[in-house]
DNA sequence: AGACTTTTGCACCATTCGGTGCATAATTAC
DNA sequence: GTAATTATGCACCGAATGGTGCAAAAGTCT
């Protein structure tokens, strides 16, 4: 029918995502998403809308991408106690890795001017409530497989660890050294073994 | 000798550091400035010098007042296990406030982009840094007291109450109900209770 | 080929950004 | 009073911001 597209829309998106992730939303300007994805600017409002539609496919592509990425092991089948370790010391892991040293998108975004918009905000609960999901089923598994005392609240627990993994990505952005995430995981871990 | 200024430096500082504070560096223009502080935008660059000055001493202004506010059960001579718990219970309490919603400027501005001015990430360092510090010192006299295991690693479990502390600002200004702040103290603190 | 549709590049828009020059106002010292 | 010194208000700067109009380019169709 028409002139096909230059440019593939899942490379584009990925672009956008990693510019918004090392920046932000208030410094990441038009300019640079053109330098990120090679894209025009025209090119971009007719593909995806103004800033604030680039920037919400980018939370979306990244909450997918975390999950799928960090939160592996707890959605795996029968996920347990050692789902938690896994997926606390894969943070870390990631962490240490250029990637990682920018923390997670969401977390940053939620500290940002920009976290006021109901939109934005959204993807953040969506996220958070996400994480804090998954790891109270696996806690609830390990509890009803007798890993876990009766007295264990896994609401409480799946929360604390929810706390946990926010502290790492945000340290990890902050330069932390990688022993400080390091203890904390150790320390954490604690509490259910 | 000649015209005294029309304003009190502390006052303008203080408004300086609640415009930071709520909007961070890149979202907080000099117009915004002008409207918090009262004063002009020549005063302003008279008295303070630029904005990047202006937001250092924001910075330096936060983190002598969030220690006053935040961490003086653990500056307290004896301060032991309580003295955590009264740290954590007490920031769980100001995050309910307004002014606690907007969590903390320091981990706030470790996620911008400003960040990577090597005098901001001094500033993010310094905060840090001295968190871990209160709580380790607390920690060694609870353990030099006996209430701790003669196994606990204080080194790991005070960078593990930095981690808490920073989750719990984080959290506070993603708008997470205050019950997820309550659970992340609740079990953070059975490490040493 | 030619008609049609969509993408793309470029110039341009108004607005806002951080920052400054300069004249005026306000104060103190004499 | 007058001179000296400082603070302030205002207009203005160049640069960068997010966003758009428009025409040429690059395709797909028949």
């Amino acid at each position: 029918m028409a002139r096909p597209k230059e440019h593939n829309e899942e490379d584009v998106r990925l672009a956008a995502l990693q510019a918004f992730w090392r920046d932000g939303y208030a410094d990441t300007s038009l300019a640079d998403l053109e330098q990120a994805t090679g894209l025009g600017r025209r090119s971009l409002y007719n593909s995806f809308g103004d800033k604030k539609a680039i920037f919400l496919r980018a939370l979306e592509d990244f909450r997918a991408m975390a999950a799928a990425q960090n939160l592996s092991p707890l959605d795996m089948p029968g996920a347990g106690a050692n789902a938690v370790a896994a997926t606390l010391n894969g943070l870390v892991a990631i962490a240490k890795t250029p990637q990682g040293a920018n923390g997670c998108l969401i977390c940053n975004t939620a500290r940002e001017a920009a976290s006021r918009d109901p939109d934005v905000a959204e993807q953040v609960n969506l996220y958070f409530t996400r994480i804090e999901r998954s790891f109270a089923k696996a806690l609830h598994t390990e509890k009803a497989r007798g890993g876990l005392p009766e007295k264990e609240n896994v609401k409480d627990l799946s929360r604390f660890y929810l706390g946990v993994l926010v502290s790492l990505c945000v340290l990890a952005r902050a330069g932390a050294p990688a022993k400080t995430l390091e203890s904390i995981v150790r320390e954490a871990l604690k509490r259910i073994r």
